[in-house]
This record gives structure tokens, C-alpha cells and sequence, in this order.
DNA sequence: GCCAGTTACGCCGACCGTAATGATA
DNA sequence: TATCATTACGGTCGGCGTAACTGGC
């Protein structure tokens, strides 16, 4: 599980938008829709419902939304913590 | 930040060897190799000491050993939360 | 028509196993 | 020489942007 995808669905949903998730996150639309379907196809379940005018989380998406959460935030806690042993 | 390089890096440090954890997660010891290796490259440190012997994690190593175990572990329990899910 | 998401296409890079190589005891 | 790690090689898969497409307002 990539944690560049648990970020991206954590902001889609943020922002309540794939558009607006790609432009914060520097990507296009279209990489932001195949990260999500990716970690849904890689769960086996969908996270997200899909409307036109952005999107939202299923029942199944809230349920796991706190563990992508903390994945996410772990493996930026990670980083942080890699660049300060360099710094040493 | 893959969770299955994190569980790569981790159970090679549990063992002390790249090729026991190979055979534990299915794996040669080339492919986990090169996951400890693109991990490190992704933090920018070396995380692990190699020996002809086997591997030992570095001081580096120890001080991010936390943050990869609970990724892996977070990751694990998405997939359980989500194998609950569907199972509902 | 506009805006959001999706998908086809093409390129490039990542991944992994096999097999050869290096290093150490 | 036996064992562990690494690397070169080849095939395959995945990721990403661009551009074309679909659906709802």
C-alpha cells in the first residue's frame, strides 16, 4: 500500500474534489482518479462515491479513512525524521 | 512510501538476513535487496549495515525502525478493516 | 457550454526473478 | 567452498500526462 495514495484520497476528500486534490498535490485529475481506484481495487472495496460535482466517502471509505489517515502521517513523520538524522 | 518495502525492511532486521526474509514474504533475496535499497535511497540514508553474515540496522536504522514497523502495521489493518467491510 | 471525473494512448520508470558476480569466513 | 548480499539482464507491469470522452448542471 503506497502511501502517496492514502494522501491523495485523504485530500480528495479533504477538498471534497480530485481537481482540486491534483492541483494541491501536483499532479493531474487523471492521476489522482487512478491513485484512488488503485488503493480501492487493492482493498477490494469503494472508498469514495463519485458525483459531478466531486466526491464523498462511502460508509466503507469513513471506516477506513482514519487508518489512510495515519498512514499517510506516518510515512511524512518518517521522512521528517530520516531529514533530521541526515542533518546530523 | 510502500508498506511492503517498510514490511521488507523490517522483517530482514527481525531475522537478520535479506534472504530469510525473502523466503518468509515470498520473495528472492534480489527483490527484497532492492526494496531496502529504494527505501533508502526515498529517505536519503542508509537504514541498514550490510555483512557477508547477514544485516544489522545502523543508527539511522533504529531511529526510523519505529516509523516503518507502524506503517506496515497501519497498512495491515486497513486491509483487515477493509476485509471486514466487504465482508458486511 | 461548462465543469467534474473517467478512460484510451503512449512513454517511461519501477518491479521482480534468474543468473552471474563479489565478499567473507 | 559455502553462504550471504549485490548487480546485470530481460520481461512485465504500473504510473503519469495528454487528450478525447461522458454525465450533470
Amino acid at each position: 500500500m503506497d502511501s502517496e495514495k492514502c494522501r491523495a484520497l485523504v485530500t480528495a476528500v479533504e477538498l471534497g474534489s480530485m481537481s482540486a486534490a491534483a492541483q494541491q498535490l501536483g499532479y493531474t485529475a487523471s492521476g489522482i482518479t487512478r491513485m484512488v481506484n488503485a488503493l480501492e481495487a487493492e482493498l477490494g472495496i469503494t472508498l469514495i462515491a463519485r458525483t459531478s460535482r466531486g466526491v464523498a466517502l462511502t460508509s466503507d471509505g469513513v471506516a477506513l479513512e482514519p487508518f489512510l489517515r495515519e498512514l499517510a502521517l506516518t510515512a511524512e513523520r518518517a521522512r521528517q525524521q530520516a531529514a533530521a538524522a541526515k542533518a546530523c
